[in-house]
DNA sequence: TAAGTTTCTGTAACCGGTTACAGCAAGCCT
DNA sequence: AGGCTTGCTGTAACCGGTTACAGAAACTTA
């Protein structure tokens, strides 16, 4: 016996599929009698309502879809963290689906998801913003995050990668540094691009070049590119990484070649990652307020269904935070610049 | 014009719904010409199925729901990782739902995953043992990790924590430490307490006794703690705690305070979260594959729902590692031992 | 008491797919 | 040619809910 169904509870309590759902939705014109006869059969066959079915007569999914590229780490924890209370509020459930970068993955993992979703919230940074556009489901609310989709009908958060890079590298800057490296992420990924645009904007302000190495946002490229730079010392007083797993390895790396950071050089990441402010000494980044970014884009996305509003907000930006810690301190000089977190 | 349907198409097509349906589908026993029709048609009108209906039809929801605490930190991202590799390549869907403490809130949970997903992976070390099993779905296949529903039916995976915690305590009591701290995790959570019971367990049969103090898995905890223990700091040469969380609040209170790990204090966490290796000095603590742990309760679940298994596999012990760093290095006498990971 | 309301209840259609079954045409056999 | 397969196609029922609409019952009102 699998399941009881609502035909099963109104044939137990005498009544009619219709009392039932309405007994079972709260609708008040219902007589006590009959609300009593078929609660009781509820609870005596354990009827739970088929959810399915519930949203293909009521054409709605009571779900949203959250597609993100191949998770690793906090960054992602943090977001669904911040999805998950916005969405639990709005009794919205997450269908998480993981973009892998096996091609033509990615129209599948969209298609999927019709018929069992309200709304899309896409992350795709690594997935060209044409493919994009060309798989997103027409019909689907949907709100996009750190992918541009220029001219797209959708609502877009966007960190300002290029501002909060530029923050960071005014900073290196205002505290002395002259001989930039900063270690990029991908190519291909819209965030590590936009954070070298900031860096180069913010060098080239300052009638300063920068050196950048190659990296791929794991730890192993920070240390690698670190290794590089052992060779020639002279040429680095600063580091600034693209992300914070990346800045990691090179501070690693640096402190067990005895080089000292941040007297001889600093480091710098972005994202501020939890791990940041533990390290010694505590790695200066960029901060995003990762949940505040996810619960954002559900609030968005639940508006977008529920009609109180069209997409033509555009893209609305999502400030970084400088955060200054040990890892840049000013070289040695010491004039007690203060420490802490501004707006770039 | 919201969207076309299966109908929509078969009339493009000039041919039945049933047609329709065996082209979508890969059957085999349609004409050529017929086919063709089909996916014109399909193409022309941007038509893709709606999954609902079809779960609806195939009593068959095509996604799994994962249940899980409140979530936090790099334990969940890769939880999730490990599911959803083992998901995808399954072509199973994640629902995910984050049971907050909020009372009332675990039935309804579990029971709005009805009729949406084929079977449940419950993570609820927090939940009452009778409480689970009095409200998880009878009919639904599902996979419980950290949660002992005695007797229960379901599949069951459990992390050994007793054997990890008196691994650690035995690796302590091996590099000469005698006055061993415990920082416990909350008492109505399954881990802290079986955590404990392994401390206990493993001093007891040395003839040491132990000292437990209250923490909740929080860094703050760990802080608390290490500070009550500055005040005399002749009762202790070690501080285990329950998690790795705890572990580093107590790690950075004791270097402020100028205490120096290992050879004053030695200090240990459990679960090996990413940021364990990278503190200085290198935690010590007990790994658990989570991802592996996260794979292995969906192939599981995947079996139980293909009938490729019945529950009876009863309880899966997941058995965790010793990662021996320098937090806990021998005191003074430095026999050289050897670093690494054995298994407890 | 009959007509007119109001309140409750039940029947049946519908959401958008799948598929059992029946029907039809073509091909093969004797 | 008649009978049998074989192969393709379409009709309609079904999955498990919701709800428009009609009808019955109860209650007013004149």
């Amino acid at each position: 016996m699998p399941h009881a169904t609502i035909r099963d509870v109104a044939r137990e309590a005498d009544v009619s599929v219709a009392s039932v759902s309405r007994v079972l939705n709260g609708h008040t014109n219902v007589r006590p009698a009959v609300r009593l006869r078929v609660e009781q059969a509820t609870a005596l066959l354990g009827y739970v309502p088929h959810a399915g079915a519930r949203n293909l007569s009521l054409a709605r999914a009571g779900a949203i879809g959250i597609v993100l590229p191949d998770l690793h780490g906090e960054y992602y924890s943090e977001l669904l963290r911040g999805m998950d209370r916005e969405a639990s509020s709005r009794d919205l459930q997450l269908l998480l689906t993981v973009m892998h970068d096996r091609p033509g993955r990615h129209v599948t993992a969209l298609q999927t998801m019709r018929g069992r979703v309200d709304g899309l919230c896409v992350m795709a940074p690594h997935i060209p913003a044409d493919e994009l556009a060309a798989n997103l489901p027409a019909g689907v609310p949907a709100v996009l995050i750190n992918c541009t989709v220029e001219g797209s009908p959708h609502l877009t958060l966007h960190v300002d990668n290029v501002a909060g890079a530029a923050a960071m590298t005014d900073h290196l800057i205002a505290t002395g540094r002259r001989r930039i490296v900063h270690i990029a992420g991908p190519a291909t990924n819209l965030d590590a691009v936009e954070r070298r645009r900031g860096v180069e904007q913010a060098t080239a302000r300052a009638g300063l070049s920068v050196r950048v190495l190659p990296g791929d946002f794991h730890q192993e490229a920070g240390i690698a590119a670190a290794n590089a730079l052992l060779a020639d010392l002279d040429q680095v007083d600063a580091i600034f990484a693209a992300n914070d797993m990346m800045a990691v390895g090179a501070l690693m790396t640096m402190k067990r070649a005895g080089v000292a950071v941040p007297d001889r050089v600093a480091v710098a990441g972005f994202d501020d990652i939890p791990l940041a402010r533990l390290l010694t000494p505590a790695l200066s980044t960029v901060r995003i307020d990762i949940a505040g970014m996810g619960a954002r884009a559900v609030a968005g996305l639940a508006a977008l269904i529920d009609g109180d509003s069209d997409g033509s907000d555009g893209i609305q930006p999502i400030l970084p935070t400088l955060v200054v810690r040990d890892s840049t301190d000013q070289p040695s000089l010491e004039t007690g610049h203060s420490k802490g977190e501004r707006r770039p």
